[in-house]
DNA sequence: AATGAATGAGTTTTCATTCAT
DNA sequence: CATGAATGAAAACTCATTCAT
């Protein structure tokens, strides 16, 4: 809860508002320059290890700057791994593009999931709230709150959908849609830590998953 | 490189040999309780965050002690996770019950595997090797190598097993032996995460994976 | 590498010059005193004896403050001796006031080499070369290349010139011009060691020296 | 004042006298290693940068062992250093062979102090005093009663004897005889720290500087 | 607002010395 | 006597945070 330099204190002495939107502008990207040198460095590093000087280095900002924005190392953490997840949050409630079957949903979300996601700085951000999350319980809290739980629910109502219109057959699936979400789980995992070892083919394995829970694709 | 304080050096004309092998005796526990202490540490606060002084204090011992058996924090921290592994792998590769149907089998192996690892302190290893793995490419190696790479080994034959004998009818599952373990997986790092937000059952999540895999368990 | 605080990096659009000046002067400053007072450490105890933390003390800085400005220990003992020797270099290279008969010359040379040395901080610098040069293979090279064989070179120039001249009979001199400077390095060495139990008249013994070489003084 | 585990505490159980003599002769043998490696790694890094680990390793002892055998690191030094001079000094006290010029006499003295002392260990000996020499003053004192003031009464004496004889014409020498000594010092201290820049022919420079002193020898 | 020099508490690592065996 | 594991005080070095400019 430090962060909004954009708007109070306007007191300055009656500069012209343009010359106070632009320096007002010049710190937004400042911040934004920090949280992207932060996130980078925090995901290469984990949180202990990584060095304020480092992130201000990498956003070419002084030391110092850093405090203008952030109250200290800890909560600067915090939001920003907070300030990354919320903008993929909408993205989850947000489409369901209907109409076809419930497979196809499925699908179309998990593939998003997957491009946007496994193997991206996403990916990373990933297992970096589960590397720090029981370090820091606001985080974990924040994480399961804003995205697990509101993930799990829909993949749910999905699978009710799936299993009322009779795609699935499987009815104890709705009370574990975990299993609906784990091969994507381990997908960026993997990504993450073995991919140099032994690349997986993520797609391929999503559509037999898929396969196995909805049957078979049928040839059109 | 460190640890072997047990064995060799019997040069000396010891004062005795029962007396030599007592010393040794408390140096090995020692070294025990080092290793426990600094698990407990680093899986509490991570590789950077965890301080040899409270690894030392856990332990019992001196801060300097730390250093007769390892040769410097990293050192410490990758040969303790080797160490950890080990036993484990032996786990792996020993039993195949053999007898019954793959599905028994599977079972059994996942069961074994939900309760020794999901939930304990092995369970937060396997988080701290996600965790650390970026940073410690020979843990990843390693624990790709033995761990990862032989799992899926013997869990893809099990699969085409499964296949040959008609309990499973996809195929292309024994290409993504992950698939099969995913469920455990996400087990072992929600117990680690959100056990405290929504507790889960694993055992009965577990049974409705195998039931989408194997079909529906025909009630005898 | 390190030192260079004073200078570059002004691509912020300072406060002031002045103000950005100021602070520089103020670093420039400290980097002095840090240089003096880990001199003086060095001079006292060695390299190996010097705490860090003495010299931080003794410069009224921060133990933090010398890592500003040194990469470590060992390179600020490395620059600090290459510091200190490189205004002397100047002075050797420079004057060769001419006029006179060589004896003159280098009378005048070794008077200023024993005043300017002997017995103060940097005949003291030169018994801590010899101390620490074989582990500072760095420096010995340097102080050869720098100090003695320039030394040796414009000795032997000298020594040359008093032959040709006839101030000089014996021929051999020219090849072992250390034999020109070896009472010089005594001197040093004996004020450095020896002082307080045989006060030593090295005036005296330079002329005694001289004597030898350019035969008795004739009085005028 | 450690040392002398040779002697007293015969109080063991009436051993066989032989036996006794045999773990005494065990230790002083154990003593003489010990001895002989700390020179070997003083000399190598000094006094505060040797670790009596290395010296144990070297003697083939135990850490323990040492501290039977000395007080502490501080005192084995010392010690060491008294131990290593004191035979040399009687060398210095004894031949004089007569006999033949005070040149020759000088000369004999010279080449046998180049042979044994410039470029061997006895030579680091000698830098390693006067590194250390202002930070243990005992060590200093007892070079200089020992050797120094010794060496150069002797030197006083030979010059003293040559001016008599006819030999020598500048009487101050007498005065300064480390006039006549600092030639080989330079040798010394050259061998230990430049001899890799340039080469230095030390009984070469010998001669130019007797022919100095003495005048050019005559061909017979 | 922005800077970056300065700080000093906190960490890792070393090593002389002790002492149970 | 000898050993070498254990100790813990001391040293080098780091880095989050502050603050004068």
């Amino acid at each position: 809860m430090s962060g909004s330099i954009t708007s109070n204190k306007r007191k300055s002495r009656a500069a012209s508002p343009a010359a106070a939107s632009r320096r007002a502008d010049r710190a937004a990207e400042r911040r934004v320059a920090i949280v992207q040198a932060a996130m980078d460095e925090f995901i290469a590093r984990g949180f202990a290890a990584t060095r304020l000087d480092d992130i201000a280095k990498r956003a070419g900002v002084a030391k110092g700057t850093i405090y203008l924005h952030f109250k200290d190392k800890e909560s600067m953490f915090e939001e920003l791994i907070r300030t990354a997840i919320v903008p993929f949050v909408g993205r989850l409630a947000a489409p369901l593009p209907a109409g076809g079957s419930v497979r196809d949903m499925v699908e179309a979300l998990a593939r998003m999931f997957l491009q946007e996601v496994a193997g991206t700085r996403r990916g990373d951000l990933v297992r970096l709230i589960i590397a720090e999350g029981p370090r820091f319980p606001a985080i974990a809290d924040f994480y399961y709150r804003e995205v697990v739980s509101r993930g799990l629910a829909a993949m749910r109502a999905l699978i009710q959908l799936a299993i009322t219109r009779g795609e699935i057959r499987e009815p104890k699936l709705a009370q574990y849609p975990q299993l609906m979400i784990a091969p994507m789980m381990v997908a960026v995992l993997w990504k993450s830590l073995f991919e140099r070892h032994a690349p997986l083919d993520a797609e391929a394995m999503l559509q037999a998953h898929l396969d196995l829970i909805f049957g078979p694709r049928r040839p059109t």
